[in-house]
DNA sequence: TAGTCCCACTAACCTAGGTAATAGCGCCCC
DNA sequence: GGGGCGCTATTACCTAGGTTAGTGGGACTA
């Protein structure tokens, strides 16, 4: 294995994740497999993409979690996405001049570099392949307005659940999750930074969220207590996901 | 003209949009021209799609002003996007099954619709149209993370501020603004439910704004008197619009 | 085994913005 | 030409969440 190992993970996850939404034939599956030309690890902390540059590949992400985020001239730093394995990070980039934010590791990460010369060789081949990427630009997009209506609309209560929500279903396509938990290996004041609140609410929020019994979270793992009271605290509904599976 | 005109207006936008970012050869402009198939109006305050619904066409603006929004169980309301003249409004409908919000008119509307056998015949024949397509989906969800930074982590004054510059650049990308002015004919209602705060502050807000001096809105029309003054208020920089001549 | 981070957690106090209720004003429509 | 009606504006009061300034514990380090 050795050097094949990442591109495995990280390309059978991504196949794993657009093959829930519709069928991928195997000569799309292996022209994302040539696609991919090296694997590159981070530590924790790295910035893998900063703002205003103008990447030529694109990143998969074969191990670890990162955060897509700005920051604002007060220092004040709003992050706008996670991602974990199978996550197509800065797909956009191939088509965005420069990136519009910085993108961090949170924890170690492995991941597998698409060069856009790769991508759009893709898209002039292979027009289904090519529209199952774009796809997975638009449910990032999907997530994005959920976080808006929650960010805009919700309590911290509901917005941190949600967020669980959602990072549950997220690792659970990718099989990272069990039946009730999944990894979630990031600090309080990172968690703050996604949710538009301060580090200390965060703590005080989820002290409430745990008062209520319905989940926990220690040593980097959420684990659900109860899925139907998570739901509803955070007024989440999965349909945003779009994962059906249908000709597309 | 008669039947014409929207169809003609609409797409010319459109196509003045996307070459601001890339050439379009004349046989990608034909391509776009006879993917549309037919116009339509809506009265303010229609919805020109509902949430859950699997729409078979995607709408693009010919004239007038919508809004895509979530409702929350509570009656809140969160607005996660304008568009106007030459916007793709639900463009990512072509590929998302079901819609995971609502698109409703603020001002009488007409929209030119494509069907998606139409899009879908676009991405199977003209590559590089597709990626323009595409980029154009994902300067939505540039747009969508800029709010995300805007609602998470800065004051009302600041959010109010980067919305009127992003609306006075995108109107001027498709010849809707003059010098220092741009049509804006929402009430201050629906402005509170796309910055996430109250109408009474929204209120408050434009207040200060007008107290400041650097801009006015009235009659549906606002006139910028201070450029540098509203673009440093809401820490505005149009690089995340990507307004950038090249090759894609 | 003491020193130093980093991170979770706590407490006291503070403020941006929310809420509720009401007044005024233009506009349309009989 | 008067009566709704939708929108802007205003006032008084309230609260979710922010801020500041800590404590304590675990993990690596010397």
């Amino acid at each position: 294995m050795g050097i094949s190992e990442p591109f495995d993970a990280a390309i059978e996850a991504l196949i794993r994740r657009l093959s829930l939404r519709d069928h991928l034939p195997e000569d799309e599956r292996n022209a994302l497999r040539s696609a991919a030309v090296r694997s590159r690890n981070f530590a924790a902390g790295d910035d893998l993409v900063v703002q205003n540059s103008k990447p030529s590949v694109s990143m998969l992400i074969a191990s670890g979690m990162v955060a897509r985020y700005n920051i604002i001239d007060d220092g004040a730093r709003q992050i706008t996405a996670f991602h974990i394995l199978g996550d197509f990070v800065d797909l956009h980039g191939f088509l965005l001049s420069r990136l519009d934010h910085s993108i961090s590791a949170l924890t170690e990460v492995t991941v597998v570099e698409f060069p856009h010369e790769a991508l759009e060789h893709i898209t002039e081949q292979y027009p289904h392949l090519t529209r199952m990427l774009w796809l997975s630009t638009l449910l990032d997009a999907a997530i994005h307005r959920q976080w808006l209506v929650a960010i805009g609309r919700t309590s911290a209560m509901s917005r941190l659940a949600h967020l669980f929500c959602e990072q549950f279903v997220r690792a659970g396509l990718v099989g990272l999750a069990t039946q009730d938990s999944f990894p979630f290996p990031i600090t309080q004041a990172q968690l703050a930074d996604a949710l538009g609140i301060s580090p200390v609410h965060v703590n005080r929020t989820l002290q409430e969220l745990r008062a209520r019994a319905v989940l926990e979270w220690h040593g980097g793992i959420v684990s659900i207590l109860d899925w139907p009271g998570v739901q509803s605290i955070g007024k989440f509904d999965e349909a945003f996901l779009d994962i059906e599976h249908r000709r597309r």
